[in-house]
DNA sequence: TTGACAATACGATAAAAATCGTACTTTAGT
DNA sequence: ACTAAAGTACGATTTTTATCGTATTGTCAA
């Protein structure tokens, strides 16, 4: 059994959480419509998947209406957080320069966002001097 | 049930594969050894779960000698990749400057390092041109 | 050659995660 | 009031993942 800690969010929450930190609040419906852009998904699957989330606390919901609406009770970053120092642990060995450099490499960066990183860079050694 | 894709690697997969991918093989004493620095873990459950990965192809094996000798058989860098192109896209929207950013105001790194990621940046912007 | 031990094999079971069908509820239109 | 439609509730089940106990096998030393 996996090691269960604290804020453990499956796959298909991850997936419900993405899309509602996109829309920051949706019905059951916009989710599960959207969901199916993806992949094939049966409306109550993920209802059901969205009410066991709410009694985890990962979401929050307004049921004054007849259609609930649902919101992320967790922040992205957070999660985020979580989920990137399991990646820094795993693979980079706690060295952050790598996992810039694997990204920076991996992935297309336009100019102008490459500019921003170094004056990052620049500014965080100024700061430490 | 999680989306099943081709080469769906679980979290003890994770672990055991992370730890023979930093010595290269090891005999299953060693995995289990080396897990258990980590949290608590039952030999045979280390065993067994190495022999599932050998069976669903994740590890080899040299069974010559009474001890066996695993090692990975997926290369980190392929498994690495998967597991970064799920961040990007869940968290960054594919824009990986931000996580950039991210991973730099989120893990501290040596001056050194930081020249070396402009550098980097400064030669793919020339050989662009 | 036998007994202690170290190791592997593997089935049964438990626990976690995901799925789906059916029942119930609310609302709006007639 | 009645019915259809659109929701929600939720239990039962399935699938996946993880765990562990017991049996079996090989090795070495006395």
């Amino acid at each position: 059994m996996p090691k269960q800690d604290d804020l453990h969010i499956t796959e298909a929450e991850l997936e419900i959480l993405q899309i509602l930190w996109n829309k920051g609040n949706a019905t059951v419906k916009e989710v599960h419509e959207t969901l199916n852009k993806k992949r094939e998904a049966v409306y109550t699957t993920t209802l059901k998947q969205m009410q066991v989330m709410l009694e985890k606390k990962l979401l929050m919901r307004d049921d004054e209406k007849r259609q609930h609406i649902y919101q992320p009770a967790v922040q992205q970053e957070k999660v985020q957080k979580k989920f990137m120092d399991k990646l820094m642990d795993t693979f980079f060995k706690g060295n952050a320069g790598n996992l810039v450099m694997q990204a920076l490499s991996n992935y297309k960066t336009s100019p102008e966002e490459l500019e921003l990183i170094k004056k990052m860079i620049d500014n965080a050694k100024k700061s430490k001097k």
